[in-house]
DNA sequence: GTATCTGCAAAACATTTGCAATTCT
DNA sequence: AGAATTGCAAATGTTTTGCAGATAC
């Protein structure tokens, strides 16, 4: 799902379209995911909704994303070591993550991607670049 | 240092050069990465040098390989989720992670790389390109 | 003899698993 | 009721930390 979700029933029927059942926690999971587009980690899903859900459950959010990530509704980053990162645009994409802030950002232009479907003989399906730097943000307060 | 390393004393030369005190365990570890161009983890370097470092502890493979990451003489690799895999050579190329196999490749050719050194007015100084599939070997098998 | 380095044991995290209780239809 | 889902507690796996003993100069 590519576009900012604005109702829980269009969730709903985006789930249950992809072969999920639609349960409270996967929609809010979900809407989460759709309505933030920072790649948060389990810890920031789970401090975040647990405001709202209060008998929500880690083990609840590692089931929840790992059944979307089998479903390929939503894909896993592991720009940085020990930190895995979700987010719902499964649309190819680079990322960058700046070493000053934290902050990942899309990069959706100016930048290669794997187009030949072979390469060195191997046959390529996924593709992840991972960029690391200092962001705009940070360059210009220094 | 990118190319296979035949003797003790130039890893020794080189660790001093690069300000790393060259102790044994330290010369082993970086001998075994110059060697063994597999992308090792931080547990297939322990089991293989026990054999001929019976002593050895994984933390002393830990701290050698933060000391050499830091000093940024090897690069690390999260291809995979919970896994980190470490090689020394530093010059920039992808890597391909076979599916079914396992084995990470190194992609030299015929692969993009960020070139600019500001994106979206973010300044990139590192990048990691990482694919998947089914590789040249088990796509004969198959 | 003082700095550094090593390696054990414990701690700190992240993720998965087993299973009983809950929920949904 | 029956099947699927949730969430607690425990297990697993990886990496870091504290610290005492060993090593090197």
């Amino acid at each position: 799902m590519d576009v900012t979700v604005r109702d829980i029933d269009g969730i709903k029927r985006y789930l249950m379209n992809e072969g999920i059942n639609p349960s409270y926690q996967r929609i809010k999971i979900f809407e989460y995911l759709a309505n933030h587009r920072i790649h948060p980690t389990v810890d920031t899903i789970y401090n975040d909704l647990c405001r709202e859900i209060p008998t929500l459950s880690k083990t609840t959010i590692y089931n929840t994303l790992n059944l979307f990530e089998q479903k390929e509704i939503i894909t896993s980053l592991s720009i940085e070591k020990n930190e895995l990162r979700y987010e719902c645009d499964t649309r190819p994409h680079a990322h960058f993550k700046c070493t000053v802030c934290g902050t990942v950002y899309d990069i959706r232009h100016e930048f290669p991607l794997v187009t030949k479907s072979v390469i060195d003989g191997h046959k390529v399906t996924e593709q992840q670049l991972y960029l690391k730097g200092i962001c705009k943000n940070c360059s210009r307060d220094s």
